[in-house]
DNA sequence: GGATTATCATTTGCATGCGAATGAATTGAC
DNA sequence: GTCAATTCATTCGCATGCAAATGATAATCC
């Protein structure tokens, strides 16, 4: 026998397909949540401009495109960034001794104060984002979410 | 007393402050990671436009405003989603007839096929997402990140 | 009813994000 | 050493994503 429609709620199609069950709809949610608190902390840096302060702060100086394998930026975008950086001077650019095709990148003396005065407030950012999860929840949340990464 | 730097790895800033850590940074991590395997099955539309063509499967015609609301979209981005829908004739656009202000968005024939095809690789998209964890693992995540969503 | 407020859609501007193509410089194979 | 393959940076085009401003229409208050 084929299938036949038994009620007028039979969806007529695959059941089981539900658009906000699905990993890629709710991560996009919980990214824009993330991003929204981001902004009503930091209003004056994006999310990916202060990941790359905050990754120079660490490294010091580095290639952009090097830069860009540790905040996860392909070359288009971490130039994008790095350029709209270094035109608000928190980032300085210079060419590599040795090798001419790169491109250095560091920390201004105002970049560096800058980073230094916005982690705290990106401590509260990260808080804020995982209030709704008790301390456990939020590392395992963590966990999983570097597993998927 | 002061804070003396003790060894040549002292930081010298803030310790425990490691951006790769961040709820952040992670959440975007995984978006990436789940949008690059979206693209290698479904080359020919974005998540954001299967979104669309998935709520629309369900909800049938409704206006462009509750579908933003329905799919997560600002009005602006949901306008040039839909456009591009539109353009592709896989979505069709009408008038309301009693309240003028909204603009009715319904899948065409060709946009219910499309979406009918689509729906078991975007099962396979979220397969693969969560491939990294077990069954259990994939569920917790899910309530998790609906927690912070 | 008329004025105020709210909702819907549109537009502009800016910032990711990525694929693809390009050019310059370096590295590797031989 | 030379040529091919690789790496680094840049540019272009397209697609979200959101804030803010605007215009049209509806709903509400009095």
């Amino acid at each position: 026998m084929g299938r036949v429609a038994m009620s007028p709620d039979d969806p007529g199609h695959d059941v089981g397909y539900r658009l906000q069950d699905q990993i890629g709809f709710i991560l996009r949610k919980a990214h824009q949540r993330h991003v929204a608190i981001f902004a009503a902390h930091i209003a004056d840096l994006t999310p990916p401009q202060f990941a790359a302060l905050a990754k120079l702060r660490d490294v010091g100086e580095t290639s952009q495109n090097q830069l860009g394998a540790l905040i996860a930026m392909d070359a288009a975008t971490v130039k994008g960034v790095i350029d709209r950086l270094a035109a608000r001077g928190l980032v300085r650019l210079g060419k590599h001794e040795v090798d001419k095709r790169r491109l250095l990148v560091g920390l201004t003396e105002e970049g560096q104060r800058t980073v230094e005065e916005l982690v705290p407030l990106a401590r509260t950012i990260t808080e804020e984002t995982l209030a709704p999860l008790s301390a456990r929840e939020a590392t395992t949340l963590l966990q999983l979410l570097a597993k998927i990464s």
